[in-house]
DNA sequence: GCTATTATATCATCATGTGATATTATCACA
DNA sequence: TGTGATAATATCACATGATGATATAATAGC
């Protein structure tokens, strides 16, 4: 089965409006000093449902990272005071992941931005998402 | 004004689903064996509304990527048979940036591939989007 | 207690984005 | 035309950050 240019046109813009939004999230994290990386790092600590850590295996499947890279990320992050690390009382092979102060902070701030910014997108990406051609085979 | 416990989870969800896809097409491109850059470069060529080439500077901007980080990555795509550039006839200053017959095929592969998964997410990634407070100023 | 498994850490390496700078072409306007 | 300003692409040195291989430590199964 072939693919209309028509198609492509469409995905291209998808991806385009979602590179947009990367993006502006990439530069809003390099306004308050972190990557991206870092920032995602924060929402997906708070993110966690019903407490406020994370272990680092869990943070290295929510960003979608292998545990060593999520290692480096947690080192740089303790180092300019986003996060610390704790010993998880249950389990003394695992590290708790936790906001510090700054972290919560900073990340307030980033999380209002986002808002405004995906009520912005949000026709354009679930336009581009529903019009999808249903399946093809 | 604050930003409750439950809506950093919702957007902690949403960035998850992001990137899980994200992900999922880093991989597709490396099985192909690109690099999610060269995927996204032949997807904005094709993409190109009413032509098969774009300028280094358009994908640039479809990629969200620095005129000098986009020369460097013509220049990978081209060594391994991507795309070709030709000059413009119009302005000799432009390159047009092609796709070769080889990055067609790959690309309507990754295509497709990427067609399935956007229909497994769409109602994921569409719940999380409308499901945003309306606006909180 | 012995082995397998899980969680985190370390290190060398490589790819890629950035900033500064260069080169060439086009345009506005004298 | 010709001169300066701007635009499009290119080059290079550098730094960040992901990957793969390997290590260390703790837990679980039996």
């Amino acid at each position: 089965m072939s693919i209309s240019k028509n198609e492509y046109e469409r995905l291209a813009r998808f991806r385009r409006a979602l590179r947009q939004f990367l993006r502006f999230s990439e530069l809003a994290a390099h306004q308050e000093g972190l990557t991206p990386q870092q920032h995602q790092m924060l929402l997906a600590i708070k993110g966690m449902p019903g407490r406020d850590w994370a272990t680092v295996g869990e943070l290295a499947e929510a960003l979608q990272l292998h545990h060593n890279a999520l290692v480096q990320l947690v080192d740089r992050a303790v180092t300019i005071g986003l996060v610390v690390r704790l010993a998880d009382p249950e389990d003394r092979r695992v590290v708790r992941v936790q906001l510090a102060a700054n972290g919560e902070a900073v990340l307030h701030r980033l999380t209002a931005q986002h808002q405004d910014e995906l009520r912005r997108l949000r026709e354009d990406l679930t336009g581009l998402l529903t019009s999808l051609p249903d399946v093809s085979a």
